[in-house]
DNA sequence: GCTTAAGCGAGACGGTACGTCTGGTCTTTGG
DNA sequence: CCAAAGACCAGACGTACCGTCTCGCTTAAGC
C-alpha cells in the first residue's frame, strides 16, 4: 500500500493513514499488544514518520482518542428530561460494553496509567463528552443528593469512577447493578 | 501402584527473594518496566524458577499485593467515630500519597488492566481491607446520603472509583477536593 | 566456595547454521548486501545468537574464511614438479575465477578492508594454503630470479599483491597476462 | 527564432563545497563511516544535488582521487638516479603511511572494491603517478631481474600489489621489509 | 546409605519489537 | 528553474526481554 507522495511539509494522508492504523490494531488487539511497527506496516509507513511526530505510543492513541476514533456512538448521554432514568440506561449501556469488549475500557486504562495525556484525554472524554455533571447540575432540587451547592463534578466522577473500578475488577455488571449505582449516588427523589 | 514421589520440595527462600525482588524493583521503576530478567537476576534466581511457579508478571505483582508487599500502612482508614472526618483525613492522605509518588499507584492500574487477578486482588484491596462500605453501614442515618437502605458498597466504590480516576488524569487534589467529595458523596448531616 | 556452575553449551548445530548461511549469502549477494539479520532468517536463528558469538559481519565472513566455506577446490595450486608451469596454470584459473565472479573476490576484498582479521584470515588462505612460498623455495635455483638467498616469502606476496590490484581495477586478464605476470616474478630459467 | 536556452547552470561552488568535505569526511572517519547525509550535511548542500551529480558514494571518492584532494605529496617516488635507493625510499615512506595511518589506505581500497571506477583511477594513481614503470624500464640492464624484454608493468604492478596486501593483513612493515622486497622484486646488481 | 527425580542457578536458544540511522526518491519553497 | 531543505518509504542496525529449553548441581523422600 503506498500513499501519495507530498513534500517536505507534513504529509496529512500519512498522519491519517497512522491514526486509523492506530485505532484498528487497538480495536483488534489492545493497547498492551499495540506495536508502532504494526502500526507503520498496517499504514504503509516507515517507522521513523511515526517517531518525527509522536513521542510514543500513547501520544498515538491519545490523539486518536482526541478525533473520536476509540469510542463509537454507543456510549453517548441519552437526554430524556428524566435524569435518573437516563444516567440508568446509559450505565446500561456501558456496562454492556464493559462486559462484551472488555479489552476496549482496560486498553485505555492501561494507555491512560502509562501515559500522562492519555489520562488527561480519557477524563475529559468521559466526564466532558458525556456532560454528566452538566445534567447534573440542571436537575439539582430533583433528587435528596442534588441538593444545591453540591459539588456535582465530584458526583459525575464518582459515577465514572466506579465504573472504571468495575472495569478493572472485571466484575460482570446489569441493570439492577446500573440502577443500584445510580440511587446511591443520586438519593431518592426530592419531595 | 503410585509413582514414588521423590526430589526437593520447592524453595521457600527462592520464593521469598523473588517477592521481595519484585516489590522493590516494582516500587523503583513501576510496572511497565518491571522485568521477569530484572527480577530473577536480583532475586539471584533463576528465570525457570519464576516461570515454574507464577504465570505471568501480573500474577506476581498480585501475589505481592496479596502479601501486602506493595502498600505500606499509610493508607489504613482511621476509625475516630466520626465517619466524615476520618474518611475526609483518609482521602487527604491518599491524594498527598498519589501526588507525591504517582508511579505507585499508575503502576498498580496497569498490572490490574492487563491482569484480571491484579484487578480483583486491587479492589479487594481497595474497598475491602480499608472497609469504607462497613464504616458508611455503620453511620447510616448520620447523613442525608447514607439514608436506611442505600447501598453503601456502592458509594464506597464510587469513592474509590472518584480516587482511581484522580490518579489517572493526573490532576493533584489537596484537603479541600477530599472534603468537597466526601461531603457530595454523604450528603449534609441529617436533621 | 562454590564452582561456578556451567549451565547450557553453545549450540553446534546454529554454529554451522550460520556459518553456512553466511557463506551462501556471501555467494550470492556479495559482502556489502550481506546482513546480520539475513544471515539470521536464512540460518533460522535469532540474532542474538550471532551477536552473542560474533562481534561483526566481518568476524563472520572471517570464520567462513578459515574453515574453508568460502573458497573452493578449483583455487588450489597444482603440483606438477614444474613451479613455472603450475604457476602459469593456477594463475590462469584465478584470473579466469575474477572475470567470471569478480564479486567473490572484490567482496572479499572489502570485508578485509573493513576488518583486521579478515585481512589476516585472507592473507593467510591466499599465501599459506596455496604455500606458493614453499614451491618457490623448493625451485631456488631453477630461474635467475630464484637465486639462493632471496625472500621468497616477498616474491610470493608480489604475486598474490599483482593479482589483487587486477582484481581492484577490473583489468580481465587472459592465461599470457598470467605467463607475462610469472615471467617477470621468476626470471629466466638458470642456464 | 529561440531564445537561447538559459536557466542557471551547475553550481561550481557546490561542486567544490562537495567534493572537500567528502575529502574531509574521508580522512576523518574512513570510507565506510562516509554517509551521503554527512557529506551534503558538511558540504550545506542539499542531498538531491549529491544525487543529481554522482550515483554513488564510489563515485564521489573517485572524483576526489582524481582531482588529488585524498592523497598528499608524501607519496611521490623520488628520483635520484639510482633506482633500488629511490624504491627502498618510497616503499619505505608508504610502510610508514600504511602503519600511521592504516584508515586511509584501507579506506581506499574499501572504495575500489565497491566501485569499478574508484578502481580503476586508483591503479593509475598508484603505477602511473608514481610512473614506477617508467624508472624500472630505464634502468634495464642494471639488475638481474631487469633484464631486456622483461614486463616491467607487471614488475610494478607486483610491487604495489605487495604494498596492498600488507595493508590488507595489517603487518607492520619496516625499512628492512622494504629492502628485502625491493630486492626480491629487482634481484641482484648486474655484473 | 543409596537411589533418583524434582528443584535449583545459569544462560543459550528462536523470536518480536524497540528506537535510531542511513539510503535513495520526491516535493515544496526561496532566490 | 535550480538548489536548499527536509519529509517520505524502506529496511538494517544493535539491544532488551520474552518464554522455552537444556545443562550439571544439590537435595530430600523412599526404598
Amino acid at each position: 500500500m503506498s500513499l501519495p507522495r507530498t513534500g517536505p511539509v507534513r504529509s496529512e494522508a500519512a498522519r491519517l493513514a497512522i491514526l486509523e492504523a492506530t485505532a484498528a490494531l487497538f480495536a483488534e488487539r489492545g493497547y498492551e499488544h499495540l506495536t508502532i511497527e504494526g502500526v507503520a506496516a498496517r499504514a504503509g509507513v516507515g517507522k521513523q514518520t511515526i517517531y518525527r511526530w509522536w513521542r510514543s505510543k500513547g501520544a498515538l492513541v491519545a490523539e486518536c482518542l482526541l478525533e473520536g476514533l476509540l469510542f463509537d456512538d454507543r456510549l453517548a448521554l441519552p437526554d430524556t428530561g428524566d435524569v435518573r432514568a437516563d444516567m440508568q440506561a446509559w450505565l446500561t449501556t456501558v456496562f454492556a460494553v464493559i462486559d462484551a469488549e472488555p479489552g476496549l475500557v482496560l486498553s485505555l486504562l492501561a494507555a491512560a496509567a502509562e501515559h500522562p495525556e492519555v489520562g488527561a484525554r480519557l477524563r475529559d472524554s468521559l466526564t466532558g463528552s458525556a456532560s454528566i455533571s452538566g445534567r447534573l447540575d440542571a436537575a439539582i432540587g430533583s433528587t435528596t443528593a442534588l441538593r444545591p451547592g453540591v459539588a456535582t463534578e465530584q458526583l459525575a466522577e464518582a459515577l465514572i469512577g466506579a465504573v472504571v473500578l468495575r472495569a478493572l475488577s472485571r466484575s460482570s455488571s446489569d441493570a439492577d447493578d446500573a440502577a443500584r449505582l445510580v440511587d446511591a449516588i443520586l438519593g431518592d427523589a426530592a419531595d
